[in-house]
Order: C-alpha cells, then structure tokens, then sequence
DNA sequence: TGAAAACCCTGAAGTGGGTATAGAGTCAAG
DNA sequence: CTTGACTCTATACCCACTTCAGGGTTTTCA
C-alpha cells in the first residue's frame, strides 16, 4: 500500500510516517516507478507498535529499545521489563509533581474570589510572594502542564 | 548588579535571563562602558515572578499576560483570573491522563513477572495488542511524562 | 606591571517529536 | 489533455531553553 493509505488506516500523519523512517523507527520502504513508496503489513504491524508506544507517553529513544527487542526474539527481556519500570516511575512521580502543582495554583486562585484592580489581586501578589521552588528546573523526562 | 549576580540569587542561568530578555520578558537592561548589562532590583523582582509562573508550569505567554497586568496595576484582573482557571483546568486533565496512563502501564508490566525470551515477552505482546488510543496525539497543554 | 583567571558579549545551532510550508513530480478519471 | 488527488524532497517552524564558537572586559594575584 502507499503511504496515504498507511496513514489512513493506522491514523497517523503521513509527514509522520516519513519522520519515522528518517529516525529509523520503520526500515525505508520500497518505491515504485514513479518514487512513491510501497509498504508492507510488517511496516503497518511495526508502525502500530511505534503509535502504540507513543500512546504509552514512551520517547522515541524507548521505543528504538522496545524494538530492538521485537528484532532478536532470542534476546532476555530483562531490560524491557527495567525499562517499563523506569517509565512507569516516571509517570508516577510527575503526576506527584502535577498534584502538589494544582494544590499550590488552587489556593492561588482563592486570593481573588471576584476581580477587581490590577494592583489589588491576590493572585499576582501571591505569585510574587510564593514559595514554589523547582517544579519547571530540573531536567525531567516527563512532560509538564501543556 | 551585573548578570553573574542575577542569576546568582535568583537561581536562573545567564543564558536563560539574556533569553527572557530576547523574548521582551525582561526590559533591557543598561549597560556599562565595557558592554556589560547592569541590573536593578526592579529586574531581580520581575525575573522573580517570571521564575514563579515558570515553576507554576505556566508558559511564556502565559507569563506574558500576567506581567502585563501587573504593569497596568488599574487594570481589571479579571483576565488573570481566568487565565489561572484555565491552567489550572489543563494541569487537572493531565493529572487525569496520566493516572489513566499509568495504570495501563502496571497492568502491561504484570504480563512479565519474570524475564524470558524476548519472542515470549508479554510486555512486547502487550503493546502489540493493546487499545490505548489518544494520549500522545491530541495537542495538549500541559506536557506529558519526559 | 603583566598575565592568568573569571567574567561577560553576540549570534547561531541544537534539543524532541513532530507540523507546516513551498515547489515539484506522478497517476487515474473524465 | 487537463484536472485533481496523491506523492516527493527539502526546509522552516513550534517551545523554552541550552550549548557552542569566538571573541572582549575586568579582576586578581605574583
């Protein structure tokens, strides 16, 4: 099938699909006469991994691991298993991070119950004299808020 | 006092404080005979409240916002409340998904309690018949895991 | 006094995981 | 034979920085 067809069915962008070959998370497809590329069931089946795992909050680099694994059947899962903990952790400790995050912008939003004057709000004022320390610092493999 | 110091006491790097002022965070600041840009307190406590609404997840244009209401101390804030309402409503979907995130990713860790071949490896079968759908598509405003 | 060390400058490129262009080529239907 | 749907490559853009290259300035210490 072609690509259009590819995207359709697996619902994926098509400029998607061409960045994934091009990071080498699926093999170069054959071509046609006219350059188009032709794929196989194995690209769609490898394809819906890569989404798969993109659904699971997975980086592209955890990924390239997983699929590593998927081409030496003979290999000890081991470290799939160490790499699924990892994200799990991961996952866990920013959704730690949000909580504390939607507390502290909570009692935030109470310092202004009804709008009024710039100068006056509660909200601005307490930003200015929060005590939140590092929650967009430290490197984190774990996407934030947006 | 000079950038070394800012960044110094307000816990930012150089760069990123040469940065806001690129993106018009942060006026410019004047400088010395040899170049150097020199700061006042007024600087230190604006970098102080971007800082604040970094470590809050807000983005920059959110920042942005804010800052100009409290340059506009007249202003109605009511703006600001919604803004704050907004975000806190992204950082509480998050929360959401990324709950429902990670208990998708204990139940496929539980299909391997132990390693094996990778060909047998629940995990890796997991993911290839598994129905999770839209969590790294839809364009999110709060980050996801990494 | 002089040189090394510490500090600062600008401008450009890189990060991740795509998304969106521009400009061209290919192919089937009417 | 032309229209329109499809595809190609290459390049730039998104965010919020971070890093780098290649300099200039100021301070410190022998």
């Amino acid at each position: 099938m072609r690509i259009g067809e590819l995207a359709q069915t697996s619902g994926t962008p098509i400029e998607t699909i061409r960045f994934y070959e091009r990071e080498g998370l699926l093999p170069a497809a054959a071509r046609t006469e006219g350059n188009y590329r032709i794929y196989t069931p194995q690209h769609a089946d490898r394809l819906g991994f890569i989404r798969q795992c993109r659904s699971l909050d997975m980086t592209l680099d955890e990924v390239r691991v997983l699929l590593r694994f998927k081409d030496q059947p003979l290999a000890d899962c081991g470290e799939v298993n160490s790499l699924l903990d990892e994200h799990i952790g991961h996952v866990a400790e920013r959704i730690k991070a949000l909580r504390a995050l939607e507390k502290e912008l909570r009692a935030l939003r109470a310092a202004c119950p009804v709008p009024h004057a710039s100068a006056d709000c509660g909200i601005l004022q307490g930003i200015d004299h929060a005590g939140a320390k590092p929650a967009a610092a430290s490197k984190r493999h774990v996407r934030g808020a947006h």
